[in-house]
DNA sequence: GTCTATACTTCGATAGAC
DNA sequence: GTCTATCGAAGTATAGAC
């Protein structure tokens, strides 16, 4: 058995739909894309059915209220991506590949829509604000290590500074690419590109 | 100050409230603390009018639609901020005065919930994308200035790479304070504060 | 186990009363 | 010039039919 009853409170007495249903997958690959092309204001129970083809009570079928849909969503993505930071890291990931990990615009644009949509649904944002903690942590933790592995000391550049840094450039790149503006955008990417090309040559390649 | 008619098309047939009335400044302010504190979702008509202790009826009365609401307390905001921008100009600004004009959260939040609002509201998209690029580019030219004063060279650090990566810390520091995420957050801003030190501190061009 | 009929709330917007 | 009465569409959610 994979699961036990879906996230339903014991005292919920309505029936909830099975959770390897075929319909609640389109249901939340629909929500999905709702959110990241209109934004989650967009994301309501009518027009999510209507994305697939569906009658828009399925969505309460499957999902008790629009939170637990929001949060399923955020979920599997979630679930993904540390899945995908953690296999990086065991494998003693280079600067380049943290700042590649962390550039995805994609990934960046889910993040802000969740973070903006936690302001409004206190449901929601303590799990949000859990899996940020987590997935910050796990990458300061390897870029602590890539940097040390290059010799550059921690006073020199706290990892957690230059991950905020990395974070907030993607995440301002992402932002300003839905709008269209995309001024100076190459400029700072090529501008990261060489300071990681910098650190990485401060030491002689040792071997490892 | 003196403007003309209120934006509405010259075919609308709706009579719509004077620009200089008290009742309109209320509804501004109420949404406008509505954004910022809620998000973008939490500014309905009646909301706004609950808010500011007024018949919801009234939003609809002195804005022909909610679009025009929110462009509105955009365009408020966004004059008063790129005039302090223009002020600050004419004053040769250092590199610690342009940081801390970027660095206030609240005009983070303001913009993130724009760029959100643009996504899912067409008619909003241009003015915000208007807005963005000359604030931008102003902000680009302010810091050319003052890097070249301190001799730093643009190949070193060209400004719009450096302004992409001012904004996107403080917008990420912004997004994560709503979530109650401040992990790194000192230790960002020490590492910016210091990096501006080091440029402040050079007063000879270098060559490498 | 899966979907539909339906209740009830809130939304944006307009016409018309003072 | 200012505000109110009211409408139709869209929102979430539940109870019950297949």
């Amino acid at each position: 058995m994979p699961r036990a009853a879906p996230s339903s409170r014991s005292s919920s007495p309505r029936r909830i739909g099975s959770e390897d249903s075929k319909t609640r997958a389109r249901l939340l690959d629909a929500a999905e894309r709702l959110l990241l092309e209109e934004g989650y204001a967009a994301v309501t129970s009518r027009r999510v059915a209507a994305r697939a083809d569906l009658k828009p009570q399925l969505v309460h079928y499957y999902f008790r209220t629009m939170d637990d849909l929001f949060l399923e969503v955020f979920r599997r993505r979630a679930e993904a991506n540390v899945a995908r930071i953690e296999q990086a890291v065991g494998g003693a990931p280079s600067l380049r590949d943290l700042w590649a990990l962390n550039a995805d615009p994609r990934g960046a644009a889910f993040m802000i829509e969740f973070v903006a949509l936690a302001k409004h649904r206190p449901g929601i944002r303590a799990e949000i604000a859990r899996y940020a903690e987590r997935h910050r942590a796990a990458q300061v933790e390897a870029l602590r290590a890539a940097l040390a592995r290059r010799g550059v000391t921690e006073a020199d550049v706290p990892p957690e500074a230059a991950l905020l840094l990395m974070t907030g450039l993607s995440q301002v790149l992402s932002l300003e690419g839905t709008l269209g503006v995309t001024a100076g955008h190459d400029a700072a990417r090529d501008f990261v590109e060489r300071a990681i090309a910098g650190l990485e040559g401060v030491t002689a390649p040792d071997d490892d």
